[in-house]
DNA sequence: CTGTTAGCGCATTCAA
DNA sequence: TTGAATGCGCTAACAG
């Protein structure tokens, strides 16, 4: 491998001064300093930046954990955070954590050893709480995505469940339902829960009352539970309409669904939180969309901001708008149509 | 930090010790094994794989250069390939290169100094040449990912374009259609010129005459050029069908379709490469569908192989298979039904 | 402007 | 079974 003594041999300098101009620091006079450029040019000099790590204590590498990067959502926060973070000049080390705990630890291992200066962080539960005091101990910067984790302070980038849900849910409502149903994820994901607040809240606003049979929870992986939707389906008022915690929920549903020969939206209505994807070509459900992309690189900027420590000390709390879009997967219930 | 030198102060013993209780290596006697392992769960003690690297002379990261991840085929390429290399103790380094040359430059020069162990490589075209033969002469393994580069020998993991697009064709000259036109990826990238082969041999196998005026080509990040899709549909004999080169040209054509007000699969069949993707509800297109899973995990296997030098000196070629599905947006032309 | 010294954290080699 | 010396490639701090 070419290092710097290389060079240094060849330009009959020291390593020092090869050094400085790689780094345009300290003053060297211009003649030598492109007389060692090209030399480093004609020998293929690459600068390892595992040593340079070792001694400057830091590695110019992010490292972001997700849930699952087949989710549409955090395939775009993915790129979000990606684009940010080349353009910063760091490189991005990433990890699914499938929404387990374990995987999570395991991945918060590998982040330890690598050193890496910072890492954006979409936990798995509530209970991810040791895992973040594992990187505060060893004094790694973290930005948390998406989600909350009680009993840590820290900054944070996130969207505004409770409002989204509200939004959604409303619509619904102003379309004449009355009996609608949730399902949600694991209520010990703080989207969930502020998810099921917010469907609260929009029925309370409205006057209907509250019916826990009408509440499942499930997680934001896959659609879970057939037999509690049979049940949901089997009461006897059942729902016209079903709010999904996420986008993956609605899709499974939707499957479930049209196996029992359910018309959506003429027999039952269906919304959910965040898109399905570029990729899809009749966009079909309501939902309340999420700027992931944003996600992503609004992550990375707060930080690398942290890291360089050119933010107040305060945590910053980033809140991100989203967006109602109404398309076919919701209509008025039959009850109240012509 | 906490280093090896603490831990041996604390222990005791040299800071050789330590290393060696650490990697299992040298004869320790159990009793200072556990001594010394407790102490360092104590200290939190986490080496630091920088340092190691520069002396082992190996970075446990590999890296995937992709075009976007934001394409549900490399999505999930990507989770095959974080899974595999999780599971064999390597971290990965992700990069998207949007088809673009120079970004793909930038990328691999970011992994030559990161000393990565070697690198999954989707090539953004033919012209990648120089960009392998840049890692090749710092030695840095690699394995190319469904798309050939001419001039360069070396591992590969890929699908069979020319018989996916053949079985595509054929599927819809068994529907009766005879006027087929191709929307393909830009032809210097090599799965867009073995469809476009696949497309013409399907033709010829079935004494159908090749039209030149049929074939377009675009890029795979998008359906690109609506004039050029108007002239075909105001050709003197139209086509019936079109084959799409990947899942995104098809779901830009479907929406340019839709706008012109033309029917699919009624007016016009779409098929194409690539699946969708997990998420979507209602699956519609008929595809080649290719296990991009599994393209990850494979390219990962093979590039660990290269690495610990466990495979035979000639270059691998992994061929997975891919599967015709025949779904909605294809049928018998107009002019064929009843 | 340029060079010398020292050390980042760890593992290999060889000696004790 | 353990330890001392050495070096991986680089840069900060200082000296010339």
């Amino acid at each position: 491998m070419v290092t710097i003594y290389d060079i240094a041999k060849q330009a009959n300098v020291s390593a020092m001064t090869v050094s400085k101009v790689i780094n345009n620091t300290g003053k060297i006079s211009e003649k030598t300093r492109v007389r060692i450029k090209k030399i480093m040019e004609e020998m293929n000099y690459v600068p390892n930046s595992m040593a340079r790590s070792l001694v400057l204590q830091e590695t110019k590498m992010l490292s972001l954990l997700i849930p699952d990067i087949t989710n549409p959502f955090f395939t775009t926060v993915a790129r979000g955070a990606e684009d940010a973070a080349m353009r910063l000049g760091y490189k991005l080390l990433f990890g699914n954590s499938d929404e387990s705990l374990s995987k999570e630890k395991e991945y918060v291992d590998m982040v330890l050893s690598t050193r890496v200066d910072g890492v954006l962080f979409s936990a798995a539960s509530d209970l991810s709480g040791p895992h973040l005091e594992t990187l505060r101990r060893h004094k790694i910067p973290f930005v948390l995505l998406d989600r909350y984790v009680p009993g840590i302070d820290c900054d944070m980038v996130s969207g505004d469940s409770k409002e989204g849900a509200r939004k959604l849910v409303e619509h619904l409502i102003a379309q004449g339902h009355r009996r609608i149903a949730v399902i949600n994820g694991s209520l010990t994901v703080s989207t969930a829960r502020e998810r099921l607040a917010g469907y609260r809240e929009a029925l309370k606003l409205n006057d209907i009352p509250a019916d826990d049979e009408l509440i499942l929870e499930m997680n934001y992986k896959q659609f879970a539970d057939e037999a509690a939707l049979r049940r949901l389906l089997e009461l006897p008022e059942p729902p016209t309409a079903v709010f999904a915690g996420n986008n993956f929920i609605a899709v499974g549903l939707i499957r479930k669904l049209l196996e029992l020969g359910i018309r959506v939206p003429d027999q039952m209505s269906v919304v959910c939180f965040d898109d399905l994807g570029a990729s899809v070509i009749d966009p079909f459900f309501t939902v309340v969309s999420q700027p992931a992309y944003q996600f992503g690189a609004m992550g990375i900027q707060l930080l690398i901001d942290r890291i360089k420590g050119a933010t107040t000390p305060e945590w910053k709390r980033v809140v991100l708008p989203s967006e109602l879009i109404i398309r076919g997967s919701s209509s008025a219930p039959e009850s109240k149509r012509a």
